[in-house]
DNA sequence: CCAAGTTACATGACACGTCATCTACCAGCA
DNA sequence: TGCTGGTAGATGACGTGTCATGTAACTTGG
């Protein structure tokens, strides 16, 4: 019988959404790139390794704390080390893996790029919304990555 | 003098804006793929062709419905003509352009894939919404949009 | 202690998006 | 008629993301 379509505001809201999320990581990483010559991607994984202990992450790790794919962090990785911005560390424990450390030019990059990207966040972002729509978003980003998360991952049952 | 970061209200909303941006286009395209191998580009291509008088647009009008970029749109049309999706007329017209073309192929594939689609976008999103936030959505979606249109084409001065 | 499963990670193939650049055509003007 | 500029669109190079698959090292039941 007959498929159940979107309510007009839902529409309305998708379009807007779709459209916003387009320009809007478009416009980021075009300003990250031409301010600093990193991507989003760089950008993001130079932040959880500089926030980590000792600068440096197994690949596992930060695998789970970007929640990219395995095979993604892989390619980026590769790329990253061939542009000077990691590399590797051999890892006693675990003959498998090795260490991802940012290097000094990871550093300098991610130091410089920051503020930049930061001040592209508020003026194409933040500075549009008053605090509701701040904490609205919040909330119902949580609530669409909770059932994301328990879709993906169904609960045992019983 | 000091960057201005962000507060930590803001902080936490962009994170979770980001998570859910990311996890969501995955799944939406994994879903579309998977039930009807399109993705979700192909289908917004299909969709405004499908909506236009007979069928067919110019590259040109596809490209500003769509607000994408001349060449990526240029790939994406190539490629959709090799999988059979769309097809091209020549254009009496204008010499220089021609007419896109959806195939029976193309109509076949966006017809089967709409409605998992659409139940997909609202098991994953809506379903999670209540009226208020899918006003709010709408607006400060369209409120950074409006942002990112002035901001790229600054108003003459005057 | 060893075979079987699991985990950590790499890789090749291929689709996708951007940038820079190129070609062909159209429109206005001398 | 030819020149100049703008528009429609294609293309090659290159970085990126996904899928499928490979491989080596760890772990665990017998």
């Amino acid at each position: 019988m007959g498929t159940i379509w979107l309510t007009d505001e839902q529409q309305r809201a998708w379009r807007a959404y779709l459209g916003m999320q387009a320009r809007l990581t478009a416009e980021l990483n075009r300003q990250l790139q031409a301010e600093s010559g990193l991507s989003l991607s760089d950008y993001d994984v130079l932040v959880k390794l500089t926030d980590a202990a000792g600068g440096r992450l197994r690949p596992y790790e930060l695998q789970r704390a970007l929640e990219w794919e395995q095979s993604r962090l892989s390619h980026h990785l590769g790329r990253m080390q061939r542009r000077g911005l990691v590399a590797r560390q051999d890892c006693d424990d675990d003959g498998r893996g090795s260490y991802i450390v940012v290097t000094d030019a990871g550093r300098d990059a991610i130091a410089s790029a920051a503020p930049g990207h930061v001040n592209t966040v508020r003026r194409l972002f933040f500075d549009h919304l008053d605090a509701e729509q701040v904490r609205v978003v919040e909330q119902l980003a949580n609530g669409v990555l909770a059932a994301l998360d328990t879709a993906e991952r169904p609960a045992a049952s019983g």
